[in-house]
DNA sequence: CAGAATCCCACTCGATACTG
DNA sequence: CAGTATCGAGTGGGATTCTG
């Protein structure tokens, strides 16, 4: 689950984008987190039908390293975690907004 | 280079959105073609620097099989062709615009 | 519930060489 | 110039099992 390599010497900014953005689910879940607020493991596991419950750990790992996402851990019984924006996640509310209205649009358009 | 299987039967409308632009260059590609209207293949490689030959002509033709872009043969010597955005793929300009706009800003904030 | 660890195959994708 | 063809290493990512 690396991240790609996109050459940002050049400035390019949809490459700087990319670097965030580009793991398989993470736009997803970032658009998940925006709609919801708040979401736990289990909840986006189901909510991202197609992703494994590996791949949903390694890519909310790397948001979080990224700083896009924050994990709040709960030390209760049964263990209980949610994760919710940071800012800094939140600046790209309308990159998210913009693909999910894109894609809402088209949904439309072909049932 | 396939397109990624997210369930669209639930209508997560970022996972349709992602299905046209989740290849690894494409929303490059698409940037490129926005700000410079036309581009020929060459010009593209220069661009996407990270970018191998074969990656290119890839994603150029799932493009043009989405009906992104359009490819526009001239029968001259030496080859000649190039790229435009289509009328659909222009529909996903303010996707891009998003993108490049958050990378600008961030390119900004940290050289 | 919320994940980590292991296994392992299919596919990705770069490098290289070739074509019209 | 604008690609296509072929090859092969590397890894992405699913399935499964295990832990606290």
């Amino acid at each position: 689950m690396q991240r790609r390599v996109y050459d940002c010497q050049v400035g390019c900014p949809v490459e700087s984008t990319l670097q965030f953005i580009s793991g398989k689910w993470k736009s997803v879940i970032l658009y998940h987190l925006i709609e919801e607020k708040v979401c736990h493991f289990g909840q986006l596991k189901r909510d991202l039908k197609d992703c494994s419950t590996r791949m949903l750990a390694l890519q909310l790992v790397e948001l979080e390293k990224d700083k896009l996402i924050q994990k709040n851990i709960y030390s209760e019984e049964p263990l209980r975690t949610d994760y919710t924006l940071t800012e800094f996640g939140a600046t790209l509310i309308p990159v998210i907004r913009a693909m999910s209205e894109w894609g809402d649009r088209f949904n439309q358009l072909n049932g």
